[in-house]
DNA sequence: TTGTACGCGTTATCAG
DNA sequence: CTGATAACGCGTACAA
């Protein structure tokens, strides 16, 4: 019974290196070694293949504590978010690291990082991890680097020019002849520093212009009532505002469906441009659209090049592009 | 020169027990005792205090992966996704989700799992996470259970009605004279399981009502081109299509909107529902809305049991419920 | 309360 | 040149 038992135990155990040296009729080190194709250490061909072949049947898979204890650090990239609520872009971008890194070895995990909840400094000798990419938009990077030089932080969002896709609405709705804007500005806290770097963007373009600054209302995203309100504020300006600069698509596609049902039309009874171009905007909303393949591609490349402690090649081919469409 | 280096180094060093024990004048094991409570062990209070005390002072945090090699666990509470495109609904859920577990000192990480990217054996000892939540809605339990017998694994799919959700769809449908219904089926693979579930309970209304089986079109939600022409299908049938019953409220939104650019009014010339009752839905789209609050706390509950080696209290309280508004 | 063995993979040092 | 021995990383928990 308890040897039956103890068989069952040990079967479904996981499997250590010393199994594998065992079986191979090898040391441990000598396991380890091969695994990590160590360099500077030469092994015969022979006892690799029969190390790789055991190691195999065994189905043995380091475990990632142990090493991690020894060496410090944990092959583990931690994408740091201040939100779940991702948008199209950030899912690419995710994606796209995610994909990255994996096929590189890498254990791509991504945590909600809140400070007050649970600070860095506990969050850090949790993890260690090796990468940081950092998608909140809150200056981690301060707290981050001091902490532990060893570990590198690649800050996302300055990877966009966000403020120069504020500037771009503007300039196009100034060439439809627009000269009195409106600003949907989003109250989510999470994207604030976004959010202010665009609708920067829009000030500076309107003050270029010639224009008054945009006539700013919040829209909470999940308070339908904030919209109704806004689409009132702006009616009821003197100087009447016919175009709305939306923070992103997704605001832009509220507004739009306000004033559908109001019985107006987007682009005729008000203009509205966004950011992003989200699939859904395809379906006739005005947007800077992101290249996702480029922004996502300069990502990967800033993580990939911090892993391999090099400099990062900065490609500056341009990344937003304007998507003229029926609402603006 | 070398002493002020290894000053430095020494500083960024992270703090170990073994520090907070030496600084405190006790032994490692009182260090471990006082800062895990650990029951069965009486430390007098003037120690621990002066532990406590000590460890603050000096910042000493747990080296994770040190305990989790000696415990074989990790205090990590693992969500595995099949994509970061997270929905209204999952976004709530998973920062309920990480709330509630963090404020319980776990870490919760959320991962991207894919067989083919990296096999759950592998994924495994790149853990060991305490418990698994599976949002995937692939059957990753079977291979999850026989792997370890240690580790919890909560599937959240099934804690909610889905297929439910879509007979409420077609039933309220009927109720409003439809007779001849259309299908608005998501083309992505990761949430065809919940879609498959949903789509069978609209057939399963249809069959009961007496109603033809629902004429069943394919959305893109990256391809808007998918929505004009599934618009095309329905309208060409023969006997006509009067209401769609869409995966979502994402995709009664991109109907909604298609609907609007090609002059047509939603609920006058095309009814149309969708599920989730996400916050745009608010402008005018009849929804099955869930109860975020019901359905979010029925999750933690199981986590919180499978954590605690508890069966879960099942709750019964019903979370669908039908919003009617302006499409249908 | 303390001393110490342990979990498991890595690598410097040593032996053949 | 190939492989083995043993110490180490750090927190935990049993025996003393």
């Amino acid at each position: 019974m308890a040897a039956s038992e103890a068989e069952e135990d040990r079967s479904a155990q996981r499997v250590r290196s010393a199994d594998v040296a065992r079986e191979a009729g090898v040391s441990r080190a000598t396991v380890s070694y091969v695994l990590n194709n160590t360099p500077g250490r030469r092994i015969s061909d022979a006892t690799k293949v029969r190390v790789l072949a055991t190691a195999q049947r065994l189905g043995h898979v380091p475990h990632a504590s142990a090493r991690s204890l020894r060496l410090g650090r944990s092959n583990v990239v931690l994408a740091l978010v201040s939100d779940f609520t991702f948008g199209y872009v950030r899912d690419q971008t995710l994606e796209a690291l995610d994909t990255a890194m994996t096929k590189r070895g890498y254990v791509f995990l991504v945590h909600r990082y809140s400070e007050t909840l649970r600070p860095l400094a506990e969050l850090w000798p949790l993890i260690w991890p090796d990468v940081v990419v950092s998608m909140a938009g809150t200056s981690v990077s301060d707290a981050l680097s001091r902490r532990d030089p060893h570990t590198k932080l690649v800050e996302a969002q300055p990877l966009l020019d966000q403020r120069r896709a504020g500037e771009m609405q503007a300039e196009y709705l100034f060439g439809k002849r627009h000269r009195r804007l409106g600003y949907a500005y989003p109250t989510n806290s999470n994207v604030r520093s976004i959010a202010d770097e665009r609708l920067a963007g829009t000030r500076t373009a309107c003050e270029r212009l010639g224009l008054r600054p945009p006539v700013v209302h919040s829209i909470d995203r999940n308070d339908v009532g904030s919209v109704t309100r806004a689409l009132d504020s702006w009616k009821s300006e003197e100087e009447p505002i016919t175009a709305i600069c939306a923070h992103n698509d997704e605001i832009a596609v509220m507004l739009s469906m306000a004033l559908t049902s109001r019985g107006l039309r987007v682009g005729h009874d008000l203009a509205v441009i966004g950011i992003d171009d989200i699939p859904i905007s395809r379906l006739g909303i005005s947007t800077v659209a992101i290249d996702i393949e480029q922004s996502t591609q300069r990502i990967v490349e800033h993580v990939l090049a911090a892993v391999e402690n090099r400099p990062a090649k900065v490609s500056r081919r341009p990344v937003l592009r304007l998507v003229a469409r029926a609402s603006a």
